[in-house]
DNA sequence: AGGCTTTTGTTCACGGCAAGAGCATAAGCT
DNA sequence: AGCTTATGCTCTTGCCGTGAACAAAAGCCT
């Protein structure tokens, strides 16, 4: 956003304004409210929501409640406005979704897969690529999470799982360019839109898997690296182990936080992006995996702390379920590990609230990023003439809630 | 710069673009220049400048060099403009600087001290406030750069110093609400505008003194932490010692990397500021400490750049010369710390091309960076009245180049 | 030297935009 | 039923950047 210049501009702007307030507002905020916070004239906001709702971006309802005086309206999602792909690939796993204007979600498909490369993205283009033709013009973009780092133009490295250097656009197939990003770069995403992290000038977001990811947000963006890699905080050596990591460097914190070192710890065989649940079962039971686990994961925050002094440490994934269970041993861990000066005011340290649908809404505020931009309300503009009718369409999706449980 | 939204608000934003264009490009770029790179109808940027000139912000200078057509002026500091004050406190001494609008520095004073707060900062607070004095309203605001984290308010630690929330702007008794700021933060906000940092959406800045400072840089802005005191990255456990920090954590990189690391190497005595020249010696001299550091700093790199994947990486300070003597080392303890993905295309690594001037450059970037806002902007016009008439006055100050050698 | 070309600075009519006032609307409250 | 309150709509006003026409100040060519 850097803002307009011309006064031509200025109108592009401020729909974009508020057509930003909707969505992060969630679909709920009244237009009176919305006047008030973007700090227009009613009369401007008049003129923009009638023009929004004749380019089939906005369609208002009547709100539910009042207090007094003429009742307002709630803009939301137009029936045949704007949707955006999302998916979340994880290791044996992946999810489809659609979403609508304001973040409603509406999972399309869930599938397990066999974590080869084209066994886990053939099938999940091919699904794109049909609700894509359904949805017709009304898509605006598809991003795709996955649990790896991601170079420069969606190659992606998953080491536990032999991806090398894997072109996801290519094995996906689907016309739209999708966006390719790292899940915890995702899930810090979702978590500052809408989750603990909102509002929050520099947050720390970890993501706790099969392994341990992590990234800086700072003004509601996560710091994504020169090549859109840099969330990858477990593969620095902040724990004094020795063991060789799969990503080719050596003591990385990654190999002592995850569902790998919850079965390492108690003998059973990790890696390959198997034993979800035998993991999840250590997880439950024993007590010493847990609470090596939440020790590992302290002293590494305690660190990152030291070094980027955040506000607050969220966690997801199995990180809530660390943060509930062993939350003793994590800060325990945390505390000798920080600056002294840290210790009057240490961040907290929180689950997130969207548990492991994070990355999977990042995914799709990674596509509302960029549709939510002067360039792309014009492109949106120029495509949709006289959509203005305002009638709604059988088009119109069923709903769920946004956030969710685990998938299977 | 969160971007106009009404007509009036136009004209304001882009009366800071253009001077912010003007102070990024050292006053040396011409009007034609700037009214093209800006996007600006030549009819705008005509009433801009005028205006500017006579609000006292701008002085056109013809332009030296020309090529064909009507000859172009250059935009510049007004004789009477802004200056902002900036300081650079060490912990063996302190320097003051008087900077105009593109970044020209005239160094007013420089001054060893004890050690001890008072003894450092009382001086510096006068000298401060006299020039201040000297310089009446074209004093915008003052900066200054300290070796320690910095919280809230002003508090500083330096652990090394025996400095404890150390209330820097009482101390100083400036009536102008300084900025204070952590030195190596500065450093890399000067890089990231003048120096290697410049143009790179994601860099690392690593400053070496008596002990090792680093922060991340993303989009021209040093990510500075919820306090102020991000920029901590030499308090991470990096390199495996074991040692006990001043700052009350262990194993901190910041131990193996630095002037007092230098003199530990050699068994000399160290800490407490105390040991500058020795430890330039020592650099000078053995070649196995100046090893054993470029060493350590190269293991450090290698997980910071795992996690945070930046384009460059650069070295300010001691880390200059340590690129210089010992980067075989450096790279070759780099190297194995690397994931595999990385090595591809490894970040390059840098001396910074400010040497020793990083920090007080850097504060008066933080200075300017809070007047060049619509806000700075409309309350000097509103205090400045009629400037009008364009004749230099007596009070312009002599000049030095913007980058120089180390202080004494 | 004189005229032509080229580039930049200045001025001004024009169109677009948000602000704000006045009015209309649709509730709750008495 | 009438009053109060808050919101939506319409229209006038003032501000701003644009772009064209014109002026200015050089270099270039004959």
């Amino acid at each position: 956003m850097t803002g307009a210049t011309t006064s031509g501009e200025l109108r592009a702007h401020n729909r974009v304004r508020l057509l930003r307030a909707v969505h992060d507002g969630g679909a709920a905020h009244t237009r009176s409210r919305l006047t008030r916070d973007l700090g227009l004239a009613r009369g401007t906001a008049s003129v923009l929501v009638a023009g929004l709702a004749e380019d089939g971006l906005l369609h208002e309802e009547p709100a539910a409640e009042h207090t007094r005086g003429r009742p307002t309206q709630v803009p939301g999602p137009h029936p045949r406005g704007p949707i955006a792909l999302a998916a979340d690939v994880r290791e044996d796993a992946w999810e489809l979704a659609a979403c609508e204007l304001g973040g409603r979600v509406t999972v399309l498909d869930v599938r397990p897969h066999d974590g080869t490369p084209e066994g886990a993205l053939g099938p999940l283009g091919e699904a794109m690529t049909g609700h894509a033709r359904r949805f017709g013009h009304r898509v605006i973009g598809a991003a795709v999470a996955l649990a790896g780092p991601v170079r420069h133009g969606g190659l992606v490295d998953i080491a536990h799982l032999g991806w090398r250097s894997v072109d996801v656009p290519a094995l996906l197939g689907f016309s739209g360019s999708p966006i390719v990003g790292n899940d915890t770069a995702l899930a810090a995403l979702a978590e500052a839109r809408r989750g603990r992290l909102r509002g929050v000038r520099v947050g720390l977001h970890l993501h706790v898997d099969f392994d341990l990811g992590g990234v800086l947000v700072v003004d509601g963006h996560p710091v994504a690296g020169a090549s859109g890699s840099g969330a990858e905080f477990g593969h620095m050596p902040l724990t004094g182990n020795e063991r060789r990591c799969p990503c080719g460097a050596v003591g990385c914190w990654s190999t002592d936080v995850g569902a790998n070192a919850l079965l390492r710890h108690v003998g059973l065989a990790y890696g390959g992006g198997r034993g979800r649940e035998q993991a999840e079962h250590v997880l439950a039971t024993s007590e010493e995996a847990v609470t090596a686990n939440a020790t590992a994961l302290g002293r590494g925050i305690a660190a990152l702390v030291n070094a980027h002094d955040p506000e607050v440490v969220t966690l997801s994934g199995h990180g809530v379920e660390l943060r509930e269970r062993a939350g003793q041993a994590l800060l325990a861990a945390c505390g000798p590990g920080l600056m002294a000066i840290r210790r009057d005011a240490p961040p907290r340290i929180e689950g997130s609230a969207l548990g492991w649908r994070g990355s999977l809404l990042g995914a799709m505020e990674s596509v509302f990023d960029a549709f939510l931009t002067t360039e792309g309300i014009e492109l949106w503009r120029k495509n949709h003439p006289d959509q203005g009718l305002d009638t709604p369409d059988r088009q119109s999706v069923t709903h769920s809630t946004p956030t969710g449980k685990k998938a299977p």
